[in-house]
RNA sequence: GGAGGCAUAGCUCAGUUGGUUAGAGCGCUCGCUUCACAUGCGAGAGGUCGUAGGUUCGAGUCCUACUGUCUCUACCA
């Protein structure tokens, strides 16, 4: 097949993809013979489409997999979305009020048939974005969190957690958004420093002309007061303790009570106290017996409770009239501004109400426990380490878990109150009776659950838990979970207690953070900056390779990272070289019978660049083992581009277009040899491009996704054979260092004269250095005088490299560049010197250092002579 | 308030358990239509590794403080 000149992944990227799909090569098989590797997918949300931070975590994801895969695995990449509940149900409302429409006119039936639409229509959308990155998943497994498995496993696991008394219902100040009409965990509240005011307010003594002066941030939620605290402490307010207040407006009568948790320090020491609408106060309230008087409605709006003239009034709106009226009749002491911390919808922003509910909580405390030890027991290995910390903060000083929303899209809630008795049932199946009373009217709690509660089984439910199925026996536990560390908690802490609690095994050994993919300027992709990056137009310019390699390269783990289109743009570069070496491979080979490379004498090069190989494919195996995924990439980069392409390449040609049949034979070996095993090195990373280039091989069969990954062999090492050679390298650059010093053309052609000690390596190599290096003719002399004519020189280590130049070399400026290489030498020699003088450097340091340094300073001080001799004869 | 990250070339970033002369890409300078590739080739310039101490034979790497910056987290009304 004839390749093109320029690398256009549009040729071959789909193409290739399907072919994969149709051999059925990313199944994974519970194959007994084979050891398996698993991970699963961080379900992307149904409510749009892939961002690059989905590209970074499939690529990351798939990049191991295919890696573990070509080792003999039994990978199972599990893909998968996610309901996202309360995301999709703000959509979804968003498109019905276009309209005209909302939840009630449609009814929960009508809604959750247009929430199965739109998860058919986008969960679709989002599987064919993973295709065209080339994700390697097993799509025969394809899970979504609310179907029949999934949604089995949630049952099991509410069920479970409820009669071991770690799921209960009860009325709790839980974080309310006014807009989603829904509560919300702990997790899901954002919070932002917010400019606003603190309201000083003078609250009277009952029968008195005393009073107290408290200070809210919320003056609306004064109508709910039932209570001001004061630190028993503190001297100015120990007389009011037990006197009696009348709350201004209302009329209320309440008590002063005496509180430790009150901040002497902070405002005017005295706390109004709001059980209804604060969490402090809400715990205040149980210490002291207070009444719970709840003034706001579930959609922001002041209740019958707030009075007559604020009932049904929106929060703010109230807040405004409520300060008018207090400065009326004179409460109002002062007005201050301030900055607080807010609370915020992570949906849809809106300022969120602490309020007390009845919702359903996950009782964490004892959850959480062996959840921690797990990681302190290194049973579950964050990487980066740092992460486990982060993870601890959490985990320590964790609350229980609101697990209710007020939504229709999710799992509802597997309990039943029966209309006849008050029986609470809670039951895996549907009940069709109360087992109490017999009673046939059971209603079925009308909330849903939160979308994470199902996404923390996640590891198991798309396993087969609660089944013991053949998958989850095999696959389960996972290997390495990997996702950005923004949902730490919200994911991956609730998937470590959920996994050991219900499974009684860690759901996965490693966890792979990786950063948040930034713009160019390193701020956050978001919807309202516009600044997002679509992968798939990023795709459709330099395909899915060059995106894929340049979200990974120079990338460490854990850290945030930049998109650059010019990043793209040079990785792109990399895909066309690597095209384009692969194709001068193919077109050389095409019509020869290509030999192993065990049958061939492999000449100085041909070593050198196996040796490279060799140590290439120890890189990068071992960082691939260590999550290093930007180290092995660029291990990969400066092989392929500096090693084999600016190097062998250009070597090898001299061997190619010779007379000399066998040095052809061995030079075609190599080539193809060394590609080959490149392109699978690469193939984790850029699955397309190597697959396409692999079939057009001389010598391979099948796909090189189920080929075997390349092992390092020690005996291909050539450590003395390689650094040999690399001395014929230098001589090169030597050459082309001093022409292009004096503006010699590099197509002049030059005679080179060298004082060597090797004469048989440079024999054995002259062709390739006079091709390489623009030489006409290559001799051997003792020193300079011996030449006869003006000449330039330069020192390397075994070498002393002469360039007669004629009319272009000018003496005085040769003479400097010899100076100037002179100091550096002897800067080397001090620096060497000074540290083998050092008794604790020879005495303490290993070995081979002190050696290394020794050899060194000789090598240098050599040099030093010789340079000093070139001076001279100048 | 607590915790953490980052600070290395003009820009964006690598730098593995401390150990050769600190690297890459982009940009820059000079030169090349060399028969795989101008999405290229060759040769260069450019860094007191944020500051100050400390540990060590040896520190970009470990410790302490400081400065700048970003993030997470927390109930200060």
């Amino acid at each position: 097949m004839e390749m093109q000149k320029t690398y256009n992944p549009k040729d071959f990227e789909d193409r290739l993809y399907k072919e994969w799909m149709e051999k059925g090569y990313f199944r994974a098989e519970a194959d007994p013979s084979k050891i398996p590797f698993t991970i699963v997918i961080p379900p992307p949300n149904i409510t749009g489409q892939l961002h690059l931070g989905h590209a970074l975590d499939n690529t990351v994801i798939d990049a191991l997999i295919r890696f573990k895969r070509m080792q003999g695995y039994a990978a199972l990449y599990l893909p998968g979305c996610d309901h996202a509940s309360i995301a999709t149900e703000v959509k979804i409302v968003e498109e019905m009020k276009k309209e005209g429409l909302t939840k009630q006119d449609v009814g929960r039936e009508e809604f959750l048939r247009r929430a199965w639409a739109w998860k058919d229509k986008y969960g679709g959308r989002i599987v064919e974005q993973l295709k065209k990155m080339g994700v390697s998943a097993d799509w025969s497994r394809l899970a979504f969190t609310m179907d029949e498995r999934c949604s089995k496993a949630v049952r099991e696991v509410f069920v479970n957690l409820y009669e071991k008394g770690l799921i209960y219902r009860g009325d709790r100040i839980i974080n309310w958004c006014p807009s989603c009409k829904t509560a919300l965990s702990d997790a899901e509240v954002e919070y932002s420093e917010d400019a606003s005011f603190f309201w000083h307010l003078r609250y009277p003594v009952k029968d008195s002309d005393e009073y107290i002066v408290v200070a809210t941030t919320r003056p609306e939620t004064m109508l709910g007061d039932t209570a001001v605290a004061v630190n028993p402490k503190d001297g100015r307010y120990e007389h009011m303790v037990g006197k009696t207040l009348v709350l201004p407006l209302v009329g209320r009568e309440i008590p002063v009570v005496a509180d430790e948790y009150v901040d002497m320090e902070f405002g005017s020491g005295a706390v109004k106290i709001t059980p209804a609408h604060d969490p402090n106060e809400f715990e205040g309230g149980l210490r002291h017996g207070l009444e719970v008087i709840r003034v706001m409605n579930d959609d922001g709006t002041m209740n019958e409770s707030a009075g007559e003239s604020y009932n049904g009034m929106d929060r703010f709106a109230a807040r405004e009239k409520i300060v008018e009226d207090l400065k009326a009749c004179g409460a109002l002491v002062k007005i201050e501004p301030h900055v607080h911390n807010v609370g915020h919808c992570y949906r849809c922003h809106s300022t969120v109400e602490p309020i007390v509910s009845k919702q359903w909580f996950v009782r964490m405390a004892p959850l959480a426990k062996p959840a921690i030890d797990a990681v302190v027991r290194n049973k579950i290995h964050f990487t980066p380490e740092r992460f486990s910390k982060i993870y601890y903060n959490w985990m320590e000083g964790i609350k229980d878990w609101c697990i209710s929303r007020q939504l229709w899209w999710g799992h509802r809630i597997p309990v039943w109150y029966c209309q006849d008795c008050g029986e609470t049932i809670v039951a895996k199946a549907d009940p069709s009776e109360c087992p109490h009373c017999r009673g046939k009217d059971l209603k079925q709690d009308e909330d849903v659950l939160d979308t994470w509660f199902s996404s923390a089984l996640w590891p198991f439910s798309t396993l087969g838990f609660p089944d013991k199925t053949a998958d989850y026996d095999y696959f389960y536990p996972t290997d390495v979970l990997s996702c950005g560390y923004d949902i730490i908690f919200f994911w991956v802490a609730r998937m470590i207690f959920s996994g050991i609690e219900h499974t009684g095994k860690v759901p996965f050994r490693d966890v792979l953070l990786h950063g948040i993919v930034r713009d160019e300027q390193g701020r956050k992709m978001s919807k309202s900056l516009g600044n997002g990056i679509d992968p798939l137009e990023v795709i459709d310019e330099y395909g899915a390779d060059s995106l894929r390699f340049a979200l990974i390269s120079g990338v460490a783990p854990g850290n945030d990272s930049r998109y650059s289109r010019s990043k793209v743009e040079a990785m792109r570069n990399f895909m066309n070289k690597l095209w384009n070496a692969s194709r001068f491979v193919i077109m050389n080979a095409e019509g020869e019978q290509v030999p192993d490379i065990k049958g061939v004498r492999l000449g100085a090069a041909d070593k050198w660049i196996v040796s490279r190989l060799e140590s290439c494919i120890r890189e990068v195996t071992l960082n691939m083992g260590k999550f290093e995924l930007g180290i092995a990439a660029g291990a990969l980069y400066d092989f392929i581009w500096s090693d084999f392409c600016d190097w062998y390449i250009e070597l090898s040609k001299s061997a190619l277009y010779g007379e000399d049949a066998e040095k052809k034979r061995g030079a075609l070996a190599v080539l193809c040899f060394v590609l080959e095993n490149a392109l699978k090195l690469l193939h984790p990373f850029v699955p397309f491009i190597t697959e396409e280039i692999y079939r057009n091989l001389p010598n391979t069969s099948g796909s090189i996704m189920v080929a075997e990954f390349p092992r390092y062999n020690a005996r291909l090492a050539y450590k003395k054979e390689a650094k040999a050679f690399e001395g014929v390298m230098e001589i090169i650059k030597a050459v082309r260092n001093m022409k292009t010093s004096v503006n010699c053309p590099p197509s002049k052609k030059v005679r080179l004269l060298l004082s060597a000690q090797n004469k048989r390596m440079i024999a054995a190599n002259a062709n390739a250095v006079m091709k390489l290096a623009g030489v006409s003719e290559i001799g051997f002399v003792e020193n300079a005088s011996g030449i006869g004519e003006k000449t330039m020189s330069q020192v390397i280590e075994n070498y002393t490299v002469f360039v007669p130049l004629g009319e272009l070399v000018d003496l005085a400026k040769e003479k400097e560049r010899l100076q100037s290489e002179l100091e550096r030498i002897e800067g080397e020699i001090a620096r060497a010197d000074s540290k083998l003088q050092n008794r604790g450097f020879v005495e303490k340091a290993p070995k081979n250092l002190v050696e290394g340094e020794r050899a060194k300073l000789e090598k240098f001080i050599g040099m030093r002579e010789k340079i000093a001799k070139q001076l001279q004869e100048l």
